[in-house]
DNA sequence: TCAGATACTGAACGCATGTACAGGATACTA
DNA sequence: TAGTATCCTGTACATGCGTTCAGTATCTGA
């Protein structure tokens, strides 16, 4: 298919950096195929932005769903992360192309990110709700940065993976990212007793 | 200076959606020029690159240098977020620069990612024997979430303005999102009182 | 069977790009 | 003042881009 040849192209490499003539190979097809289906390179790239925002807007479904159900969950945090890790393959380009959406999409950029904060509010609001989680003294505040750590996992994949060993979207490093995390969120960066020196790891 | 035009440039739209002409432009020169100088487009860019990571390098000495002189302070957390913010004018090209180096610049975004991981590293250490902060059960995914978490606010700034109404890098959001994130790497999530309900800010 | 829609190709076009180059202007040295 | 190095310009060129188009194959339905 040649939308996700496209898909798979722009995420890896960014879709300007990307040419009709590549798409077309990838998928078997002339050039001319290409553009006689999505009208020309931008149409593609916005069938390709309509696409991910569909998927995107299943999983989110599934992720407020889940939590509605089982709110005491690790992943009932609202870890987009974690989502995208249990929902997707390992080798799938979902990830990669959600980045560039954030990082350099326009509109749907604005779309995804706008659409990512309300959950992010909602999800503290239920968490509050549920005696979990305060909502803080600027809850507007807490939800961004709780979203933008969340994020930061998506967006500085590769880097991460670089100077942890492990890819933060794989199984494993999920499960060591996540638990981390929770340590901070649950008793801040503070040790358990000042008087009691920690153990040295690494 | 032509460097400079193209560092504003650049990080504003990207290395490759720039144009050799359209430098020379901002530069008022020819594009002959640009080449004559740096030998191609590559050339220049790496230039572009060296500078900004002597520029950076000298502010995270610097940073460094100050939280030795002064760990309680709440910048001394290793934020570099913060540190851009008081070091460079408000409409400074660098931040951004710096996200597209994260994002794109291929080994000169590795260099800068690792020297900001071992920053990190080292600045949990020394929270941690000044005991204002453990190292936790995996301290090196904690200094890894540490710089992610600070990371986030420069490479969404322009997401994070949009729906919180400030600029994160701003005085003002800076005090503002800087109060959060100490809320909840001091006390964590959870709420003050369990049982005492929160009171409903917006 | 046959007409028409649809899928598809390969060549061609205009355009913008990075770069090369020949030469003009300017400044410095002797 | 003459010579020379440096700064700088405008033109030109090859390349690769998105897109157009005429034409061919393949499928669909009556």
């Amino acid at each position: 298919m040649i939308r996700d040849e496209a898909l798979r192209l722009f995420a890896e490499r960014g879709a300007d950096a990307v040419t009709v003539r590549q798409i077309a190979a990838a998928a078997g097809v002339s050039a001319g195929l290409v553009v006689h289906h999505f009208g020309s390179k931008a149409g593609l790239l916005e069938a390709v932005d309509q696409h991910v925002l569909g998927l995107f807007d299943a999983m989110l479904a599934e992720l407020s769903a889940g939590s509605g159900a089982d709110p005491l969950a690790p992943e009932s945090s609202g870890s987009l992360a974690e989502a995208v890790t249990r929902h997707l393959p390992a080798d799938s380009p979902i990830p990669a192309y959600l980045r560039r959406l954030l990082l350099d999409g326009g509109d749907a950029g604005r779309q995804l990110f706008r659409r990512l904060f309300t959950a992010s509010q909602a999800a503290l609001d239920a968490l509050s709700a549920a005696g979990l989680a305060a909502r803080g003294p600027d809850p507007l505040v807490r939800a961004a940065f709780l979203m933008a750590n969340d994020l930061a996992v998506l967006l500085l994949r590769d880097h991460l993976a670089d100077v942890l060993g492990t890819d933060p979207l794989s199984t494993d490093g999920m499960t060591r990212w996540t638990a981390e995390v929770l340590t901070v969120y649950t008793a801040g960066l503070l040790p358990p007793h000042p008087t009691e020196p920690e153990e040295g790891i690494q």
